[in-house]
DNA sequence: ATCGTTGCAAAACTTTTGCAGTCTG
DNA sequence: CAGACTGCAAAAGTTTTGCAACGAT
């Protein structure tokens, strides 16, 4: 362990235990380390909030003449088994991609008239989950909540 | 008002109510109504669950062989903004469409071994949006809960 | 008669796949 | 040096659009 010295939670602490988790998860499938994956990962993990596949395409392509979209769709997919990604679909057509930071759940807020998408963070969901499971007998994986409305900056518009 | 004498919830009555919903819409607009919009309607409300755009396609085109599904396609559309229908993704890569029916409010749980989606409905959701509506400042539109897991019969197998 | 609507086909879009050449372990 | 990976292009799959013929008001 290299960070020994630095605060567990740190954001730097967080970003190296996720290229470890994926390194560690390519050697053990036999897949290899590549410039690419690396270029991606990093990309990725510098954003560090949802980001359209597009849109990181195109980061990654400014930098990177050559990147091909195949390699970024087969890469952020690999983000999401080795657990350090989570796919996000808002039914615009448009997949998203996030860093999964634990501890620290979160929801999304759409903005109908500006389509922002705000994060927000409850306690309420934890209570849902143990409703359901109790109600239903169905085992809670994974849980979303997408609101829709008006955000404030557009309410005060 | 043809069915004074029947109870105000009754599915007959939503049906109904919602047909005529629809008629208004078109004419507000100056929008027509055509023997084809009418039977996707009909279609739509006796499925009266959450239903694929391909699979109502193919349920159309068994009993009317020369549907369009461009047609059902622009129809659905005209049913969310007239406020009939809802749209619904869950992110494998079709949509789906259910009748908005009122007071009924209820969210999926998508069962990932067996990929069934069980509606259900639970109180918790309101005390929620007055949460976001204090803490955030945000008008909650309409609240999207979906919940991925395993199902009560899959977890038996 | 006007203008919205339909059905067909083609286009648009995101995402996936095939393949020859390249690079990692 | 075997086999995984990349980048390109093409394919796949759903949804949208253009257009001539049709139909509702």
């Amino acid at each position: 362990m290299l960070n020994e010295g630095l605060p567990p939670g740190s954001e730097v602490d967080l970003k190296n235990g996720m290229k470890e988790t994926f390194q560690q998860y390519l050697s053990e499938r036999g897949l290899k380390s590549t410039l690419q994956r690396n270029i991606i990962l990093d990309t990725f993990l510098h954003i560090d909030r949802h980001v359209r596949v597009d849109d990181l395409c195109l980061i990654l392509r400014a930098e990177h003449r050559n990147m091909g979209h195949a390699t970024v769709y087969r890469t952020l997919k690999l983000f999401v088994e080795s657990g350090i990604a989570r796919e996000l679909r808002f039914g615009d057509g448009f997949t998203r991609y996030e860093p999964v930071t634990e501890g620290k759940q979160h929801d999304h807020l759409v903005c109908n008239v500006c389509d922002n998408i705000t994060e927000f963070k409850t306690g309420a969901i934890e209570q849902l989950k143990d409703e359901i499971v109790r109600s239903h007998g169905f085992q809670v994986d994974t849980l979303k909540l997408e609101l829709r409305g008006v955000c404030r900056q557009c309410i005060r518009q």
